[in-house]
DNA sequence: CAGCGCTGTGAAAACGGTTACACAGCCGGT
DNA sequence: ACCGGCTGTGTAACCGTTTTCACAGCGCTG
């Protein structure tokens, strides 16, 4: 076990002061030619890389972004993490990500964790944007953060998303111009998801609009496994009235309400049109396609981190940006079954 | 932005000296009741959470763990590290996560990265464990770290990952046993997935044990998109005596040849049989179910950082661990066809 | 009652960087 | 010739915590 090179080392051999060697590394000041080049050899020489601890003490402040989002397993997220851990690298930052398993009260949690690691600042999903003490303590403390996936309607937040009213109205409309009369939405936990409640609202709006009747949403466990899905489905799609197309809140919770809908002997799209909302990558690998709304999730992460920076140098803005969606078709869809 | 409140800040209200208030915090040493109650109040009125730089400053350790792999957007990934997660965080760790992008020459350069944070330990997959500067470079500094995925042969390293030989061989087994000859092994990239390269070897001694001609490897870059793997397949599936059966060496890949085998025209599994390796859960929401070798995922990333911790302690052993994977049966394999 | 050990506590030294400040040497303007 | 300022460099303080060491007070033993 070497004894670990430290910025005395560098300076030892070197033959100068340890303010010396730091100088020439962050080229805070200028030293002669000759000292400079010494530095450079000895640095080079024992492979010095500084300790982030030690710089991060004196400053208060480290190179590294926290990063809190619902769960890794489920790809949008992490699809944006990987955009999030990208633009961060190439900033030369690094990155805390935690989870907090769709628990809100784990929210404060893991952001006073990440505090105390002193992140520059956070990337985070949370389950309320609007009401969220732990985002109203943040702000107090002066702590720089970007949401991801929120919308805030009320609240002055920084925030990247896309506009997911305008999007479940675009998808349910997308449904009623193929004959579609009678469209059930499926939705996650509302409490867990603003995303989820947004989306619900263009749905009705869109229903609305055509002089159609929303049916009362199902809102059930997504991460439930598909038996709980099944289940939750056969008293709806067992009566001849049954909804001939199904809106689900998540790409996820689509594939798993597609799969429980064949379970039951139904085809999709044949009988029953299922489409999702997130647009995560898998979507377009399955067969048939998922239909959904297509959301630039990495991009999202990227511009996550930019805005964050923008923060830090004072020339950022606590605004929601939306970033434009499509809708993806996909063969989960296909015009209304004749009411035979 | 109100001062931030430190160790002083508590050992002032508290009336005692910051070394007493270090020591109720960590349990060091017992104070007196009474110093210890006005600690104890002072530090929640106060609602202080120690700096863990200076507490990493001091200790020259943080309680840190380090992540590498190759992609977080594929959910084998993302999948162990959420296991990651959750288990360091039960052992109070956060997550440094970085991701190679699939380029091995990265791999060094986010170990630095790492290493420059004072990371307790690594958890890491690479592309190659065996013949790896990187890995001899962590042996040589002493720093701890655990393979994930990885199964290295003849080097002596820590690692958790299932048997992927006998697994091919498994997979492969299965095929033949529903009259399969003509079997093809597609694979991502030798070069950045020891996993891959034995998997291959499974599926050669399968072949080799049924007396059967293993098919030249077809090998791609897997995160090609769906019109890469269709031009591939073109020539291979076009002529009379094609393959009725693929074997992929992961699941993302066997959900993009599935695709491309069903753009060409044929029915999976009718006319082809299609199986994939890795077990990542959407596997099971597709239609029909993807079939593969099932490894759990989320347990190889738990079990990766209780190994870690043995090693912190100087119990734990520089050797491989296989974990239980198993074949989950699915609709993309069926009897062959018959050879009409 | 001297001396020992134990207990609770504080002072101060680390840890590895950054940076304010001091200072020496030199140049140029008056 | 003197002074002001600039340049290159070193000294030392500082960041927040842990930890070593010292020490005072106290109870016990012989």
């Amino acid at each position: 076990m070497p004894r670990p090179v430290t910025i005395r080392t560098v300076a030892l051999k070197a033959g100068c002061s340890i303010a010396t060697v730091s100088r020439v590394m962050n080229g805070t000041a200028r030293a002669s030619a000759q000292v400079e080049a010494r530095v450079r050899t000895a640095m080079a020489e024992l492979s010095f890389r500084p300790s982030e601890i030690g710089r991060a003490l004196k400053t208060l402040r480290t190179r590294t972004l926290g990063v809190v989002i619902p769960s890794l397993t489920n790809p949008v997220f992490a699809s944006s993490v990987a955009g999030i851990e990208a633009e961060a690298r190439n900033r030369g930052h690094v990155l805390l990500v935690t989870a907090t398993d769709y628990d809100p009260a784990r929210e404060r949690e893991l952001v006073d964790t990440l505090v105390a690691q002193s992140v520059a600042g956070l990337v985070i999903t949370v389950a309320d944007p609007d009401d969220n003490p732990t985002l109203d303590h943040l702000d107090a403390e002066g702590i720089p953060y970007v949401l991801v996936y929120n919308e805030p309607l009320r609240a002055e937040r920084a925030a990247v998303t896309v506009d997911n009213a305008a999007a479940g109205q675009t998808l349910t409309e997308a449904l009623i111009a193929l004959g579609h009369r009678r469209i059930l939405f499926v939705a996650g936990r509302f409490s867990t998801s603003d995303r989820s409640r947004l989306r619900h609202q263009g749905y009705i709006a869109a229903m609305g609009k055509a002089g159609l009747e929303p049916a009362p949403v199902l809102e059930l466990d997504y991460m439930g496994d598909a038996d709980a899905h099944r289940s939750a489905l056969i008293g709806l799609l067992g009566t001849p009235k049954r909804p001939t197309a199904l809106v689900c809140s998540n790409d996820l919770l689509a594939l798993s309400i597609a799969a429980a809908v064949r379970d039951m002997g139904l085809d999709v799209p044949g009988d029953v049109s299922v489409a999702g909302f997130d647009g995560i990558s898998i979507g377009r690998l399955v067969s048939p396609a998922l239909c959904t709304i297509d959301q630039p999730t990495r991009r999202m992460g990227e511009r996550a981190v930019e805005r964050l920076f923008d923060l830090f140098d004072g020339s950022g803005s606590r605004t929601v940006e939306h970033l434009p969606f499509h809708l993806r078709p996909g063969g989960t869809i296909a015009v209304a079954p004749s009411p035979a």
